[in-house]
RNA sequence: CGGGCUGUAGUGUAAUGGUAGCACGAGUCUUUUGGGAAGAUUUAGUCCGAGUUCGAAUCUCGGCAGCCCGACCA
């Protein structure tokens, strides 16, 4: 893509009203644009590395069976009542329609149409298990919505449902859920500072888990068992005050981004509903679900508050919006090399802008795709690279660049 | 939802009751071109509403909006 048709543009300096560090860099690289507290709009570069995220997890929620579908956002209130849900639920949003005065909901997750929705196809042990998933906008109304893209009332989020036969059933795929979980994750990135973490809401297990990043912008402060890699969130702390899988009582204190929350839901949600099965003798038995939610928008802000330097953002490879940065200092010279990516069909975004060096590389930093390159009279028929994350600079062919890809 | 802070041009920032100014950006022209270039010229603003006053960006009241702390957070 040449930058030149790019219809965003980057800032100087950040909005004064930004405070956390994901929304200052993102918003002045030009990835997104606050509409309001909470709420963003994708940018081009922005919806490329969503995208990205989107489609490691694809990737991986196939491998566990998933089957995608989107589910209406508009929800009748009656499937709210049904689960009392209407009422307990402080960040449900909530309107009236003006013609016909029925109540509805935006939907903040999907419990109360999926279950439903799933009656009508699981009538028999036969039908067990089923695993499905969306990634959809939800909308909560957060009494305080806040650090950029960290607590949106408007946000991407991936939520997988699992419907069993049996508890049994669900614990062995609740493993596999966490196991996948951890791969994403790492796929993303995240590994080497992202942990399992008991937390409290389990109303028919003792815990749910956590996916905990650990970052200074978190809102959640955890207990890490460094032998163990796992943690434990301080709201549950009182009550598990050792590490709960090898009993160890030396735990680290950290701040940390809640990025995955799963649950066991039992049949909190298909009693209601009347999703039961019949069983090998013919009798009813109600499914047992699980959910497993994944904040693709808050994973954005994420991975740029924990990888980011002062000059600005430090993509990952896998989710970068471009593999190649290629910035041209003389008009028109690094047109070949941009042909010939594009041709092998890499992804590169190129600064064909009439602008100073200085500028241009201050782009480059700030954006933060993995490599750039320079070509200028100074460099002939070599190209420079550099690492985001690297002060040197190389001299090479093109040789060495399509290896790189 | 309680508390605090803040709303001036696209962005950042001055003007403390008396001519709304500066920088960056954007437009035009010329010269430049390896870490946010130079000159000339143009462009664009006091969140909304009421009040006080000869006069309000500035003071008062109401509203709206944003940020931060706390509470909340399947």
């Amino acid at each position: 893509m040449k930058q030149s048709e790019l219809f965003t543009k980057t800032l100087r300096e950040a909005p004064k009203d930004e405070d956390a560090v994901n929304a200052q860099l993102l918003i002045r690289a030009g990835f997104i644009d606050k509409l309001m507290a909470g709420v963003y709009t994708m940018l081009p570069l922005g919806l490329m590395v969503r995208n990205k995220i989107e489609q490691i997890v694809r990737e991986e929620m196939a491998k566990i069976g998933g089957n995608e579908i989107v589910m209406p956002v508009l929800q009748p209130m009656a499937n709210w009542e049904k689960t009392g849900r209407w009422n307990s639920l402080d960040v449900l949003f909530k309107f009236t329609s003006y013609y016909t005065k029925n109540d509805y909901a935006l939907g903040p997750t999907h419990e109360e149409v999926i279950s439903p929705l799933l009656k009508k196809f699981i009538l028999s042990y036969k039908d067990l298990p089923r695993y499905v998933f969306q990634i959809q906008n939800k909308f909560r109304d957060e009494p305080r919505s806040k650090s950029g893209l960290l607590r949106g009332r408007e946000f991407l989020m991936k939520d997988l449902y699992s419907f069993h036969a049996n508890q049994k059933d669900l614990d062995k795929y609740y493993e596999l859920v966490i196991k996948t979980y951890m791969k994403m994750y790492k796929r993303l990135g995240l590994g080497g500072n992202t942990y399992v973490t008991f937390a409290s809401g389990g109303t028919f297990s003792k815990y749910s888990h956590e996916f905990q990043t650990v970052a200074d912008a978190g809102e959640d402060t955890i207990y890490i068992c460094d032998k163990c890699k796992i943690a434990v969130n301080k709201e549950i702390i009182k009550e598990q005050k050792v590490c709960p899988k090898c009993g160890g009582s030396k735990l680290r204190e950290a701040r940390s981004i809640e990025v995955g929350n799963i649950f066991k839901l039992s049949n909190k949600f298909s009693a209601p509903f009347g999703l039961s099965y019949r069983d090998e003798r013919g009798n009813m038995n109600d499914v047992v679900m699980g959910c497993y939610g994944m904040g693709i928008s808050r994973l954005v802000g994420t991975i740029v508050e924990v990888s980011h330097d002062d000059r600005g953002i430090i993509w990952p490879e896998s989710i970068a919006p471009f593999r190649f940065h290629l910035v041209e200092l003389r008009k028109g010279i690094g047109r070949d090399l941009y042909r010939r990516l594009q041709a092998k069909g890499d992804n590169v975004l190129y600064d064909d802008r009439e602008l100073s060096a200085g500028e241009k590389f201050a782009d480059a930093d700030l954006i933060g795709i993995p490599y750039r390159l320079v070509v200028s009279e100074k460099t002939g028929k070599k190209i420079e690279v550099k690492k985001r994350d690297s002060k040197n600079t190389k001299l090479v062919g093109y040789g060495t660049i399509s290896k790189l890809s």
